[in-house]
DNA sequence: TTGAATGCAAAAAATTTGCATATTG
DNA sequence: CAATATGCAAATTTTTTGCATTCAA
């Protein structure tokens, strides 16, 4: 993966160090809403960057392929880096936790979906819903 | 199933027309956002069905497991009749369609998060987000 | 220098909430 | 009659847009 910034250009867009801080936030928090990232900015810095600014960058890298998105908290769409998109994530209705399972379980269901739809799933994108393995109990 | 009246009431709810409303147009129109309610609503009766009613009332045919909802937009819920939920959604992030397979292709997976986690995941309530065959063919 | 990006504030969307009134059980 | 629901309007919350200014290439 070439960097960022010629990524960018490639792309007829522009490196700005608010871009770069967003990505890098990203990958830092692993999962992240707009709002968790401008908190997260530092606003010690020149910028104190604005909200705006996090939607357009978000934007601008799910454009280019280098983060998606997922609805963990039916929401607010929480952020990561594709490349890091190795795992499912999975949502307790009850309790609201959020747990991972590694991509691969999905493999035969992808290939599943493929075969009878002719569709290329990208389950890292997908928030599963359900309970967990402790409100399972419960209920 | 009990029908809506007697559930309602074994809950400490009520049924009111509002409500038996909703939940006939969400099972008439398949998946329908809250917007989408009040707009099929017939204005002509008595009350024209306020959107806050439509919100409060999905809520509570929620609670009582008779609709959930889908991100098939990314951002604005859809309902459907969780008697409905036999199949999976999957939408196009290119052109926007959404497709349906049926519930059985997720067995395998639904099983494996379960071994591993013991997640007992609701894939009808998931949006699977990709490429559909058309919009595939021509990346 | 030129077009793209930022920040800020205002505008849109999408939901939620407060409250007086109407309705169900 | 008592408690729950409704409708309406106002308040929130989340995201988008317009625009003058700044900045990357």
């Amino acid at each position: 993966m070439s960097d960022l910034g010629t990524r960018l250009r490639a792309a007829g867009r522009r490196l700005t160090p608010q871009r770069q801080q967003v990505l890098d936030l990203v990958e830092q928090l692993g999962h992240a809403t707009p709002e968790q990232i401008v908190e997260a900015a530092p606003a010690t810095d020149a910028a104190p960057m604005a909200l705006s600014t996090v939607y357009r960058s978000l934007e601008a890298l799910q454009e280019l392929g280098l983060v998606t998105h997922t609805h963990v908290d039916h929401r607010v769409p929480s952020y990561h880096l594709t490349t890091h998109a190795t795992h499912i994530h999975v949502v307790c209705r009850d309790c609201g936790c959020v747990d991972e399972a590694p991509a691969d379980v999905a493999e035969e269901f992808v290939a599943r979906l493929d075969r009878s739809l002719g569709f290329e799933a990208d389950v890292t994108h997908a928030a599963i819903h359900g309970l967990c393995r402790t409100c399972r109990k419960q209920s």
